[in-house]
DNA sequence: CATGTTCAACTACCGCGGTAATACTACCGG
DNA sequence: CCGGTAGTATTACCGCGGTAGTTGAACATG
């Protein structure tokens, strides 16, 4: 399970994907309202939900005649396959030239910059007792 | 000129805009030679030159019947907003999260990790002056 | 002049994300 | 029993990335 498989996700779907994480199985019409912005048809939903399932991105129990659809993968793993799609795309692999472009032409503000240090160092420690 | 559009390439037009930002203006041929990795048909890479013409990603000038194709956007900017976008998609626009995110998933050697570590400190004396 | 070569132009097709209308089905209330 | 309501299933359409065959025009060359 949670093949190394290269999750690229459309806009729809990765906002989809955020509600079913952030609150568990849902109906089709509890998806539809929790998507901020834009109002969509329920039937646009409703197929985006169903064409996921067939690429095994969510699943669904019938409860009461209505479909309980919930994540089938791991946030964690489209997250890293997204990211780490982008870093390879943009930056040949280069952690350290993603971030350098990141922290070039964005704007930063200390905090940041020190939960930055923070992140390093305690990696650092880590990487240490190899 | 240069507008904060948001570029979402895809993968061949990446590599074509590498081919083009590394190499300079190039005809059709020369940038599919240059492509690495499967051979495309010649029609393919001309087809996909123009459809990135048409998006303003590229320009031609036209020498001896011959198609000479040069970059019409700059590489910092594609980068910049292609890097972007993925961090406001998939960390909410926190540049911290991401970074946390890649060094707690992606491996990471020590020679990388100095680095980062160079970049914070050559990035906060920078802020410091602001 | 005829012919082959080298381009660009045009056309076509697939898959997929996204959007949605329409059709069907089952249940609920009178 | 019958009509509304809520929900799924089916079908359709657009745009775009990607891939490429076919056509047509110009040029080189024997």
């Amino acid at each position: 399970m949670s093949d190394a498989s290269s999750f690229r996700l459309g806009d729809l779907q990765l906002r989809i994907m955020r509600v079913l994480w952030r609150c568990g199985p849902l109906g089709v019409a509890e998806v539809r309202e929790r998507l901020d912005g834009d109002d969509l048809a329920y039937t646009t939903v409703a197929t985006m939900l169903r064409k996921m399932e067939d690429r095994g991105l969510v699943g669904h129990e019938t409860l009461d005649r209505r479909f309980i659809y919930h994540a089938a993968v791991d946030e964690r793993d489209v997250t890293r396959s997204m990211a780490d799609d982008l870093v390879d795309r943009l930056f040949e692999g280069s952690l350290a030239q993603a971030v350098s472009h990141l922290l070039q032409t964005r704007e930063v503000d200390e905090d940041e910059l020190a939960e930055l240090e923070r992140l390093i160092r305690k990696r650092k420690s880590k990487t240490a007792h190899k």
